[in-house]
Parts: C-alpha cells; structure tokens; sequence
RNA sequence: GGUCUGGUAGUUCAGCUGGUUAGAAUGCCUGCCUGUCACGCAGGAGGUCGCGGGUUCGAGUCCCGUCCAGACCGCCA
C-alpha cells in the first residue's frame, strides 16, 4: 500500500499510529540533529521528523539529501510535537520516520511550489502542471468543481437531461470568427467548431427534449482578454413552452442556487433594468450597481452659456463624486488623463467642486456663474464636499467614456468590493444593430432572437427600432449570462434572415435545416447561457479565468507548455488537400 | 489592426542625466546548528542585460527595427 492517509488528516486523536504517506517534498529543514521534512499532497501538509539517536543513521543521513518536490513514501507513527504548530490543521503531530521509498526524485522546480510564488506569469503557465500543484491554483480548480456540481445539481433537480451536442459542426458568417477544421474525407470542405450548440438546443426542443442543458466547451477565434479565451465553457440552457419570466425565474433559481450553496450568500430578489435605462444612467450595458454615480444628462442647464464645448455637444452628461471636492489639482489632471487615453477616448473632462462653504469652484468658471453651476449641482443632488465630473460630445461615445470614468472613479473611493455581489437583469435589447462597416443590420444577440410581439411588424420597416425579447444576467459589471427567447415560426424567421441582409437562398443554405424543422411542430422556447469561466472567476473574486481553467491559452492564443499551435508537416497538408498561402 | 507597459543571475526585481569589476532578495551548492515550521549562521557558484542594427571614445542605459509576455481599444451575433 502507497499509502493509508494523505498529508492532511492526521490529527491528534491518530496519535501511536503506524501509518504511511506518500507526497511531495515541500521542503526539508536540517537543524543538525533534527531534519523536518514537510510531506505535501493535494490534502495539505504533515510534517515527517528524524532525530539523531532516535532515527537509523543512514536514514537520517539520506533524509537530508532529499530535495523539493521530490515523491517519497513515509512510513512511521503518529507522535505529538513539541512546539505546535497552529497555523495547519495537522499542526499538533508530526510522523516519527522509521522507513523513506524515494518514488521519484525531482529536478529543482523552476520556480517555489507556494502561494505566494517567485515565479512570474509565464512560466507558470510554461510549467502549468507545477502552477497546479499550487494551494491557490488547486483550490480555483477546485472551487470550479463546485459550481459545475452545484450546476447540474440543480438543474437536474429542475427536471433537466444534460445532452451532448457535436463539436464538429458548421461555420456561419453571423457572430464571431470560426475555428475550422479542414475535412480529410471531403476534400475542399471544412468542419467548424462551435460558437455556442445553439441551433442543436433548439431543435432538441422540437424534439420535445423540453429541458436541456450542457455545461459545453465553446470557440471563438477573436482576439483573448484576462476574460475571454478561445475555448471556453457555457453552461448552456434551453427549455420549451416558457415566456422569458419562466426563463429569468428559473435561472435566477440556478444563480442563487449557487451563491448559497457555494458562498453562502442570499442574494436577494434580482432587479431588472431597461437597457435603454442602462446606456442613459450607466453607459453599459452591463452596469455595475454595487455602487450609484449615476449619469445626469445636462444639456439644458449647460448649453447656450456660450461655452462652445458644451454647446456643439450632443450630450453633456456628469456624474457626482462624493466627497472628492477636495481633489487636488494633481488628481483631477490625472482624472482628465483617464479619460483623455485613447481607450477612453474623451476629449477633455469638466469638473465642479462643490466646496464645503457652499461656493463653486470649476474648470469652466469663464462661461459659467456660480448660479449656473449651483443649477447643476441640484440637478445632480450634490452636496457641499462633492465633485462633479462632466464629458460632453455625441451620445455613443460620452456615454462610453463616461462608463469608464463612473468605475475608475467606482475603483478609486473603493466602491467596488471584490466581496459584495450586486446582480441585474437587463432586459429590452434592441434587436439589431446597424453596422456602419458592412452596411447592414446584425443581430445584436443572434438570429434566432425573436422581437417582443408588438414591434414584429416593424421588421420590414423600422428595424433598428425593434426590442427583442432577450436579457442578461449582469454580476458587478461584469456579462456572466445572456439568453432569449428564441424565434418558433418559420415565416418569422425567414423576416428576420431578411432583415439581417441574407437572400433567401442564403438563408436555406446556412440554416435550411432549422427553417424547416420549424414547419414540424416546433414548441415556443428559449433559453440562456452562463459564461462558466467568468462565474468560476466571479466566486473567485478573480477578473481573470486564466486563473480557474486548468490548461489556458496566453494572450496570443497559444499554449506556451505544449508549444500549440503549431506546424504540420507536409505529409499531413496533402493529406487534408491543404497548400499553405503565408502572407509575408 | 492599434495604444500602453515590461524583458537584467534558476526566479522576482533594482540599476539615476550613457562612464571602473552589473547589484539585492530568494532559490541552488558546501559546512555548521537537537524543536524547526518564511528556521538560523558562515561560505560559494551562478549574467550573451530578449535579439539585430545604429549613435558614441564608451550603451543594460539613447535611437530604429524585431521577437516574446501582459493590460487595454478595435473585434467578441
């Protein structure tokens, strides 16, 4: 037997017990006379002792030589220590070794197996499989376990079947670029891989499967953030025969479902939010309400004073720091800095301290009079002590920049705690979306979207005004869900393809197979989708998922430990009827 | 496609307006140490300053190019 116990249950009671363990070498500690050797595995650590006089001398002696993050198998009784040690659950016990089975040595790691390692991003990731033996890393995997049990906990409880979906399927031109796969038995064609199983979720609900989920890994072949790779895992939801409250009730279920049995935190009824209402007041359409410093649009009290910035403005839009009147020059030049950065993209920034005297004090005090500004204060509820920040210009892009102000300033007073979750439905997207690029509607979600009832004649003729019936579910700031409920009827489907530019025979060639299962008794229906990844990062308290996928892709979408993507050899190029064409 | 930041010992970093032999911590090796647990003490080894070019009497430092990494914008139905 390798071994009878792992390294963190041995406790006081197990005291005079013969017992082996197995694990890694964590460290040694020769004090002379006495070697510690903590013995690591993925349940903690117990501490391995051999004393002079009371250890074989070889023993003793080849106990020293053992290195960090060599395997060994110990074997010998449970004693208690002298000096304890509190800081671990098996702190009051040590192993008195009478036997050590090195089962492999090891090189010196890269870097130190610890928390709070000395080695930098990359060559974790180049040495992942070390990085995982990390307490930190391990319990981020971990912690995803969880929530993927707690998941299909849930769900199966809610009378969900988990079906599995093909992973070779075919490329579409909406949305986001394909990964594809060259085909070897069809020459000429390609496979690609899924952006979501979307058009198999809904033809499983034709099927009458009714409930259906996949906790699915998903491809996307865009550019990578700390919170987007290009696979990825949905949690991937459909059911039939609901209206979008029977599909934000039962998710809000899953969701909180989650927060309670995970953290152990009630979250409380979820809000809805218009996301016309989230572009007015936070710019995003995935606002983060832990905190408030809304948007106040000014253009009525700040337009016409002969201040041309504002006046040639679209919109003049502030929002209420409170509190920051005593900003210093240093930190308002730094604020119109942020925003100034080309990310941001605002031409300049206007601020107003409401001074603790009551009196004004402004960066525009040359067209505005302290009336005008107290005019502004009003209607921004500010105090005496508040700062008001203000950008003006088109709506799109103020608006933007302001979102990124409103969380810079959010980050800055400490608004945006890591612990507390604030959740929102947001609901009434548009439908669709011009596109200044190609000309042309796309869909703001996907395709298979459908309208709210009452703007579905608007589809030949005012497109861009249609709501869809379709909602996120949005965490401190951050998209952790989105869904619809989903087109059934074939002629609706057909408008829509329409709309969206595509002939009718490009409609048939693409999606020929959905049009025509939907002439086959398709049942109302729609669904959602949760961005595993992000809610593992999300419990976490992590804004990066790199942290809780096991194997993830760098930023430029390789994996440096394996050396993927690579080159494939000639032979197989032939084979895939495949010639390369390298620009440059 | 773009913006920004970084690349110096195994590792994490410092290295000023260009100027002797490029430093620290940690890790590693050797010796000592009988209650350590971030053990301690003494000693030692360890460097193509990412790569290429340029400016200069002289480049880790300045300039240009390039590669790599990270964050962001575009992109992500």
């Amino acid at each position: 037997m390798l071994r009878t116990h792992t390294c963190g249950e041995l406790r006081i009671a197990d005291i005079n017990k013969e017992v082996t363990l197995s694990g890694w070498v964590q460290k040694t500690r020769d004090k002379g006379g006495i070697i510690w050797v903590d013995l690591r595995d993925k349940y903690g650590i117990t501490q391995l002792i051999l004393e002079e006089g009371k250890t074989d001398a070889d023993l003793l002696k080849s106990a020293s030589k053992l290195g960090r993050e060599f395997v060994i198998q110990a074997k010998g009784e449970v004693v208690e220590r002298l000096s304890k040690n509190d800081k671990i659950p098996t702190g009051d016990i040590e192993i008195r070794v009478s036997e050590i089975n090195i089962l492999n040595p090891s090189k010196v790691p890269p870097f130190t197996i610890e928390n709070d390692t000395d080695g930098g991003e990359d060559l974790r990731m180049k040495y992942r499989y070390l990085d995982l033996r990390r307490e930190v890393v391990r319990k981020n995997l971990q912690l995803r376990h969880q929530l993927m049990k707690e998941t299909r906990a849930y769900l199966d409880g809610s009378n969900f079947i988990e079906v599995e979906t093909p992973v070779l399927i075919k490329s579409t031109p909406e949305g986001a670029r394909d990964f594809v796969v060259p085909s070897r038995m069809n020459a000429g064609e390609f496979y690609a891989l899924p952006q979501s199983p979307q058009t198999f979720k809904q033809l499983l609900m034709v099927s009458g499967f009714d409930r259906y989920y996949q906790i699915v890994k998903c491809f996307r072949d865009e550019d990578l953030r700390a919170d987007r790779q290009p696979e990825f895992t949905q949690i991937d939801c459909e059911l039939s025969f609901v209206e979008r409250k029977d599909v934000l009730d039962t998710f809000e279920g899953l969701v909180r479902h989650l927060f309670k049995n995970v953290k152990g935190i009630d979250i409380g009824e979820v809000p809805h939010m218009q996301y016309d209402d989230a572009m007015k007041y936070y710019g995003s359409d995935k606002p983060d309400i832990r905190f408030d410093m809304k948007f106040v649009e000014l253009n009525d009290v700040a337009q016409g004073k002969g201040f041309n910035v504002f006046d040639s403005a679209e919109l003049v839009v502030g929002i209420n720091a409170k509190g920051c009147a005593e900003y210093t020059r240093k930190q308002l030049d730094a604020l119109t800095d942020f925003v100034k950065r080309p990310q941001v993209g605002a031409k300049g920034m206007v601020y107003v301290k409401c001074n603790v005297d009551g009196t004004f004090k402004s960066s525009v005090d040359k067209f505005y009079s302290e009336e005008d500004l107290k005019a502004w204060a009003d209607k921004m509820g500010a105090q005496p002590g508040d700062l008001l920040l203000v950008l003006s210009g088109d709506i799109d892009h103020t608006r933007k920049a302001m979102n990124e102000l409103r969380l810079h300033m959010g980050n800055e007073l400490g608004l945006r705690q890591k612990s507390e979750y604030k959740l929102l439905w947001v609901i009434d997207f548009p439908l669709l979306e011009w596109d200044e690029d190609s000309k042309r509607f796309h869909a703001m979600h996907h395709p298979f979207t459908s309208p709210v009832p009452e703007d579905l004649a608007k589809l030949e003729t005012y497109p861009g005004d249609i709501k869809a019936n379709a909602y996120d579910l949005v965490v401190n700031g951050v998209e952790l869900g989105g869904g619809s409920i989903r087109i059934h009827d074939r002629a609706v489907q057909q408008r829509m393809f329409k709309a969206l530019g595509f002939t009718e025979e490009e409609a048939q060639a693409q999606f020929g197979f959905l049009l025509e299962a939907f002439e086959y008794g398709a049942p109302p229906h729609g669904g959602i989708a949760f961005g595993f990844d992000r809610l593992c990062a999300l419990f976490g308290g992590s804004d990066s998922i790199r942290d809780y996928i096991a194997f993830p892709k760098n930023n430029s979408g390789r994996d440096v430990m394996i050396d993927s993507p690579s080159v494939i050899d000639n032979a197989q190029l032939d084979e895939l009827n495949l010639k390369l064409n390298l620009k440059s």
